[in-house]
DNA sequence: ATCGCTGCAAAAATTTTGCAGGTAA
DNA sequence: TTACCTGCAAAATTTTTGCAGCGAT
């Protein structure tokens, strides 16, 4: 947990017990997680919702955590590891909500690519897959997950 | 309009005044809009909010608009070209918003080794670019588009 | 002791839904 | 005529913010 307490005294913020709560559940957790998730992760330490949004935003800007999105109007959260090596995208399928984490990033090249072709900086990127898994190839054609 | 006179026909659903009047704006638009961006557009044909929100859910299942997240928290949508030569996507600068599109799509193969790979159908993608643009370079980095 | 943080409550923003009347087919 | 649509209003969801008191450094 020295990771978080170095960059926080970097910003001149505080190690405090929701913090640190939420790291932790982020790291058993092996997929992105809604704020309202890690609320529900948390049992036995209770916090509000509220603080738990604040810190997703303090640890965004730290570079602790990244925002994924999956296309159903709540924000996920998920750790950056240590090392920049845990670049990763998700094959999300739209009827049960099941993850699978692609290993592969296919647009490091592209970015600087995209950046120097159009003169921007700092350039990201953010890409998800849909499909349909296997099991709900199998089953009725009812959306279980994806509401929109 | 004949495109959308046929899809709509196709779904027992009817040509109304709202549903002609947000694809205009979208054709006459480059870049994808919000449902309140679209109000703001029809200035002439006034219409309902929840009216846009219920045509954009009708228009995107019969695959004429494509949903497409900045990740400001509000959908953005676009029209899809006749042909399935129309999938592109969008370099956005994270200050003040400007877009650009990229033509290129860089991930049909992998789209179809990830099915393969993972027993997926369905296989689509989502995809955005972010940065700061060269004007944004050279101003205050005060952020003026996005919130988060 | 200071400055930051939390919980609570209220508010804001986006999106969805119920319903009564109106309209396309 | 029938089934679909719209506007209005209310509600649901997600996220943000103000504030008073508590807590980390």
């Amino acid at each position: 947990m020295s990771a978080l307490t170095n960059r926080l005294r970097r910003y001149s913020r505080k190690v405090t017990g929701p913090r640190q709560t939420i790291l932790e559940i982020l790291r058993k957790q092996s997929h992105p997680l809604t704020c309202k998730e890690i609320l529900a992760a948390a049992l036995n330490y209770q916090c509000d919702l509220a603080t738990i949004y604040r810190a997703m935003h303090l640890l965004e800007k730290m570079q602790m955590v990244k925002r994924v999105d999956f296309g159903d109007g709540a924000a996920r959260f998920e750790l950056i590891g240590e090392g920049d090596d845990s670049h990763h995208h998700h094959l999300v399928c739209t009827r049960c909500g099941a993850v699978v984490e692609i290993e592969e990033c296919f647009l490091r090249e592209i970015e600087s690519r995209l950046a120097t072709a159009n003169g921007f900086t700092a350039v990201t990127h953010k890409l998800e897959f849909f499909g349909i898994c296997s099991r709900c190839q199998r089953r009725s054609p009812i959306a279980r997950y994806c509401k929109k």
